[in-house]
DNA sequence: AAACAATACGAACGATCGTACTATTTGTTT
DNA sequence: AAACAAATAGTACGATCGTTCGTATTGTTT
């Protein structure tokens, strides 16, 4: 029964993969999930390619695992703080604040995970494309749920679709992500400077 | 002296260079830059490997020729039409329907090419990621000085910042291209609305 | 026709890729 | 202590990578 917990046989796997998966994220950010090759993963961890791989199978489940690590980094990184604070307009601005922080910060050393490997796949269709198909549509999806709830909130103009007010700030997100990447260092001030406006544009309070 | 223009095996391998960059810009849209390789390259043209590379020297030159291969193409389809008309706003509309368009149309079959490619090596440094954001800077630039044009015309609000929008209008539709790619059908119709909204909340006539 | 120049080819190089297979080590159970 | 199970390692495989070298082909010049 919990013998799953103290196997010290699974537990020595389960830490082996936390440590793998720790390091696929980083390097994938910079990289991409095709850079991650297993033997060079091998050597930066100092461990062999086929005790590596046995975790995984093939190379497309670790990057399929690659990407529910990210995943769930940026769950705790972005998502889960901003959720602490109750549904509104606030919350709504620590969501986004929190991502631009997320970037900047380089929780992963290329910026943004996914932004850098949904380019990557975006054209090739398969399970990974779809993966990071469904984790983008959700992250739009949470911002455009949490205009919503401001707007039950009595905080937001109800005539404004959530969907398009989304649409508008994930993109500035993203824009600030690349280009700061890109070597533009004022441009986490335009993008905060955006959302601002375009959200103050629509408030009512 | 125009031996240069006549010579035959000159003529030749140009013509090659443009096959082969023709088919370049093609798959590094789909698969990046890295997904270039020189032997599916030849593969696919059926030339010879060595043959191929012998016009560019290394694989990297092969790339930076690549880009510069893609700029020229989106000089002609993008930039050049909306320079045909005098600044203003409606110039500045052209450009970003120009875009849309050229996004949407899939001038190359993995979408914008340079989005695709300035992710790839955004965190890369070296030659490939300069040209990049070389390239991106210039673009956002181009549609900043649009827009400052039309506010000389006295079509828009002379104290909207031109960086500050273009900054917005970039970021619309480069979230329109990937979502796009993602399989959001609706997503040129959402980024169309945000750029005809945003301009027109700043526009005088 | 002969000499020359540019392009294209074919073969081979060492390196790395993902994967498969067989030990070996480490930890648990009886 | 013996039997078992899971994780890890070692080795080798065919394929592909970028690059180099010598040669053949194609076109120009004299």
């Amino acid at each position: 029964m919990d013998q799953q917990v103290t196997d010290g046989r699974i537990r020595r796997g389960d830490q082996t993969r936390r440590v793998v998966l720790s390091k696929a994220v980083d390097v994938a950010s910079v990289d991409g999930l095709d850079g991650l090759s297993i033997g060079r993963l091998a050597g930066e961890l100092d461990i062999s390619k086929s005790g590596l791989i046995a975790h995984f199978g093939t190379k497309e489940e670790l990057q399929l695992a690659t990407i529910r690590a990210a995943r769930a980094i940026f769950v705790t990184t972005v998502v889960a703080p901003a959720l602490e604070t109750p549904p509104g307009s606030k919350r709504l601005r620590l969501l986004l604040e929190g991502w631009l922080a997320y970037s900047s910060d380089r929780r992963f050393p290329g910026g943004c995970f996914f932004a850098r490997a949904s380019h990557e796949y975006a054209a090739r269709p398969g399970p990974i494309r779809d993966a990071l198909a469904v984790i983008d549509e959700e992250w739009v999806r949470l911002i455009a749920e949490t205009v919503a709830e401001a707007q039950e909130a009595g905080e937001i103009d109800p005539t404004v679709d959530p969907a398009q007010l989304a649409f508008d700030l994930s993109a500035f997100l993203d824009a600030a992500n690349l280009r700061s990447l890109l070597g533009d260092d004022s441009v986490y001030d335009r993008a905060y400077r955006s959302m601002r406006d375009r959200i103050a544009a629509v408030s009512l309070s």
